[in-house]
DNA sequence: TTTCAGGTGGTGC
DNA sequence: GCACCACCTGAA
C-alpha cells in the first residue's frame, strides 16, 4: 500500500482540502478521507505534529501518482516566501492559509466537476458529484463503515441518456454534462491534448465543451492540468481585486491586473488569496 | 415563505 | 461587443 509523508511546514489538510479546488475529501474525526483516481486515501497527523501521512486504504495508487497529486515536486517554501514579499495581502493570506497545496487532479474529473460548479455553491457541487459517483462510479470498497466510489469513467457515462445525468441538485447542468460526455465519446477526443498547449490555447480548447466558459476553463487548467499560470475569475476573485487591490470593476481590468501584477506563481497567489477572501469576507461568517 | 448564491449561453441592442 | 436575463435548488 502506498504511503506518503507530507511535511507540516508545507502541507495543511484543511487549507488544502477546503479551499474549493477539490470536492471529494471530507473530515472523519481527526482524519481526512478522499478519493484519488481509483483509490481511497486517508490523511492523518503524525503524533509529534511534524507532518501527515497520506495512506492508500482502498484500491490502488502508485507512490508516484500520490506524490504528483500532492504536488510534492514543487518547492512551497520558495513560492510562499516569494509571494509573501510581494505585498501585505499575500502576506496575510499566507499567514492564514499556509500549507495550501495545489492538487494535481484528473482532467476528466475536473472537466465534469467544474461544469457542475458553474452558478453553484460548494455543498451542492459535492452533493451532485457524490451522487454521480455513487450511481455510475466503480465501488472501491468499504472503509470505516462507509462505501467509496471512484469517479465514473467516460465509457460508463457515454452509455447514458440525458435524463440519467439528472443527479442530486444538478438541475439544468445535466444537459451540459450529457453534451460534454457525448462529444468526448462521439469524436474520440483526447483529453491529454491541453497538456501540450500554452495556457491560452488550452483555455480556448476546453471551451469547445458546452457548459465550459472562461472561468471554468481556467479552473480545469489549474486543477486538472496543473497550468500554474491559470487564473479563474469568480465572484470572490472579483471582490478581492476590487476591495484589496483597488482594481476597477470590469472584466478587462481584472484580467489586465492579474496578468501584469501576479507574474510569478500566479495560480498559487490566486488560490491563497481566494481562500483568505472566502474565509474572511463570507456573509455567512459575520 | 422568501431570499440568496453562483457562471454560462443565448438574445437583443 | 456589451448588457441583460434565464437556468436550478439547498441553505439560511
Amino acid at each position: 500500500m502506498s504511503k506518503l509523508w507530507l511535511n507540516a511546514a508545507t502541507f495543511h489538510p484543511v487549507h488544502t482540502f477546503e479551499n474549493g479546488q477539490c470536492f471529494r475529501w471530507h473530515r472523519e474525526g481527526d482524519a481526512f478521507i478522499g478519493v484519488i483516481d481509483e483509490a481511497v486515501v486517508c490523511v492523518t497527523r503524525a503524533e509529534d505534529g511534524s507532518g501527515y501521512w497520506a495512506e492508500v486504504v482502498l484500491g490502488s495508487l502508485t507512490e508516484m501518482r500520490l506524490k504528483a497529486y500532492f504536488d510534492e515536486a514543487t518547492d512551497y517554501g520558495v513560492i510562499m516566501s516569494t509571494l509573501r514579499e510581494r505585498d501585505e495581502w499575500l502576506q496575510k493570506a499566507i499567514d492564514f492559509g499556509g500549507g495550501l497545496r495545489l492538487l494535481q487532479q484528473d482532467p476528466f474529473e475536473m472537466l465534469l466537476s467544474f461544469i457542475i460548479s458553474s452558478n453553484n455553491n460548494i455543498p451542492k457541487i459535492r452533493m451532485s458529484i457524490e451522487d454521480l459517483c455513487q450511481k455510475y462510479g466503480r465501488l472501491l470498497g468499504n472503509y470505516d463503515g462507509k462505501d467509496y466510489y471512484a469517479f465514473p469513467t467516460l465509457e460508463k457515462l457515454a452509455n447514458l441518456d440525458e435524463e440519467a445525468f439528472a443527479v442530486k441538485a444538478v438541475g439544468y447542468r445535466a444537459k451540459a454534462l450529457y453534451r460534454t460526455v457525448r462529444k468526448l465519446s462521439d469524436e474520440a477526443i483526447d483529453l491529454d491534448m491541453p497538456m501540450q498547449m500554452a495556457l491560452e490555447d488550452g483555455v480556448l480548447w476546453l471551451r469547445q465543451f458546452y457548459g465550459v466558459g472562461e472561468k471554468v476553463a481556467h479552473c480545469i487548467s489549474l486543477f486538472g492540468y496543473h497550468q500554474t499560470d491559470a487564473y479563474p475569475i469568480d465572484t470572490w476573485v472579483k471582490q478581492l481585486l476590487t476591495t484589496l487591490y483597488g482594481v476597477e470593476a470590469n472584466a478587462n481590468a481584472y484580467k489586465a491586473f492579474i496578468e501584469t501584477y501576479f507574474v510569478t506563481y500566479r495560480g498559487y497567489a490566486q488560490q491563497v488569496l481566494f481562500y483568505y477572501m472566502r474565509s474572511h469576507y463570507s456573509k455567512s461568517k459575520t
